[in-house]
DNA sequence: TCCTTCATGTAACTAGTTACATGATTAT
DNA sequence: ATAATCATGTAACTAGTTACATGAAGGA
């Protein structure tokens, strides 16, 4: 049985209090999201592979005919979560992002559309931190420190990629010349 | 015929010049590879489909028994390539990194250990901005303004990274909270 | 001689997304 | 009424990685 990231989100947020596969969904969408996104359709086969392994336990919490299942880790699921917590292994890091591929190739592009590209990127970007500053409150009303760390390092990231974008836009526009 | 994110990386490699498979996988690890990677398993499959549809075509280079095809982008090709260059359509962004799991649910783990994995990620995004700032020369002495400025984003983007990691770190060290 | 680079390719696999299906409960 | 949310799930698909195989050319 070999665990992925994604397993181990679902692990985390077990390892936080019991919950069904829709919560999991939920809060990994206000949380994870920006840096592991998780689908349905991974968490709740991975839910019953994770159970299978003995990792987790599932328990009914229908009330009446609306069905919900609840998980919660078991002693060996807390142990193996722990144990990849705590590993410090360098593991891969993966960026995809088309504009920017976009941006790559732009030399082939009239000036005026470069602009107005990089325009959307720094939009982009500071929409993405201006979402994630939306739930900021939620994550300082608790008492994880690293959760709330996690998402100002998304905040922050996201400005700095905005104001990178704009402060090129500006360059380009002022007929600036890159400094080499 | 869909193209995809990594149909572009081939037909713009190609726009750049005539080249093979093998040099477009080359290529790509010097330039887009931290925001868009590419294998050779997808490269020469694409190539084929790309001659299907008359976007590329190719010609034997080998010399003697070494055997060599370059391609070349047809004028279709290069007009399929612009038309999806110029179209400011905001596309998806998509960040993997399982480091920024592990600190995320961190707070499971002693302060020690935690200290420990942020100087690890700090170094990690040191590293890579060291080895893009390796190929910045190459970058500068081209004409494609893009091309570089991309790369200095890329180093940019990882110095930043780098920083907020070891900025955490010294906080953590030194018993600061976090200011919410 | 042997190692590295040049050069091409595929098969099997892994991970993740999307679209769909179902139906109950709660709020407007 | 009806729309939104709660809740679970799967099948088909898409994209990408890894491991392997082959062999020539060039440099140490």
């Amino acid at each position: 049985m070999d665990l992925g990231p994604t397993s181990y989100v679902v692990l985390g947020m077990l390892a936080l209090g019991p919950r069904s596969g829709y919560d999991i969904k939920q809060l990994a969408d206000v949380s994870t999201r920006h840096f592991w996104a998780v689908s349905y359709g991974q968490i709740y086969p991975e839910l019953r592979r994770l159970e299978g392994a003995g990792l987790v336990r599932s328990e009914d919490a229908s009330r009446g005919t609306r069905q919900r299942t609840i998980y919660h880790l078991t002693a060996k699921g807390k142990q193996v979560f722990n144990a990849w917590v705590g590993d410090p292994a360098i593991k891969k890091l993966e960026l995809r992002d088309e504009m920017l591929l976009k941006l790559f190739f732009a030399d082939a592009m009239p000036r005026k559309d470069t602009a107005r590209h990089l325009d959307a990127m720094s939009r982009r970007h500071h929409l993405l931190a201006e979402g994630l500053r939306a739930h900021e409150p939620m994550a300082a009303n608790q008492p994880h420190r690293m959760k709330y760390e996690v998402m100002r390092f998304g905040i922050g990231l996201h400005e700095w990629c905005s104001d990178f974008y704009a402060r090129l836009a500006r360059d380009m526009e002022q007929g600036r010349e890159a400094k080499r």
